[in-house]
DNA sequence: TATGAGATCAACT
DNA sequence: GTTGATCTCATAC
């Protein structure tokens, strides 16, 4: 039986619930799977939308831990993130890929592609298959509908390295995935199992 | 396999 | 006017 993670479970350093988040399911609407891999962005961080000051995109990322912060990735996309740390820190988690588990028909016609793989691959392409815009969720509390969010429940090996598509601060290795996972958007070079 | 352009929007110079 | 936490498709090796 999985355990729902509540909100406050993010009120935690970036750093400390990036590896917790590698194996939790996440759904939206039903649709989703496990969480592979993903990003930890800090307010100190000159990568982060939040270092320049809140502004209207970011000013998810100033309120409370265990919210939906969601903007538009080169003017075409919608990504994803989970906003940590208590109010102010404006620090938060890129979801970058996940498994494949639920509502597989669904993310098939939204994203026109047959292979699993290709589903929830990348930030981009996760956004597309779960459905994710910033009119519906961004500022969504985590533990409300439409999202579910489940603890791991297994043991994870973590892999870590330098993020992906950035260039500030591109030497960073705040990139965490789940070791050997065929579901990734970019394998890892090295891997450093926690 | 690898590199390059285009799509398209909000923030910033 | 330029750039970016991206992806897809086209063309070249």
């Amino acid at each position: 039986m999985l355990k729902t993670l509540h909100r406050r479970f993010f009120d935690r350093s970036v750093h400390e619930v990036a590896p917790e988040l590698i194996g939790a399911t996440l759904l939206i609407g039903g649709v989703g799977g496990r969480i592979v891999e993903l990003e930890a962005y800090h307010h100190t961080d000159p990568a982060a939308h939040s270092f320049g000051g809140e502004t209207e995109r970011n000013a998810v990322m100033f309120g409370p831990g265990g919210f939906a912060y969601v903007y538009r990735s080169y003017g075409i996309h919608w990504c994803l993130n989970f906003v940590c740390e208590p109010a102010g820190s404006a620090s938060a988690v890129l979801i970058r890929a996940i498994e494949p588990l639920e509502g597989l028909a669904k993310m098939r016609r939204r994203r026109g592609v047959d292979d699993a793989r290709m589903l929830c691959s990348g930030p981009g392409k996760l956004g597309e298959a779960l459905g994710v815009t910033r009119d519906k969720h961004n500022g969504l509390p985590l533990d409300r509908l439409p999202f579910q969010l489940f603890a791991r429940d297994e043991m994870a090996e973590i892999a870590t390295g330098p993020r992906i598509g950035i260039t500030k601060a591109a030497d960073l290795p705040w990139r965490y995935g789940l070791k050997g996972s065929k579901f990734l958007s970019k394998p890892f070079a090295r891997h450093h199992v926690e």
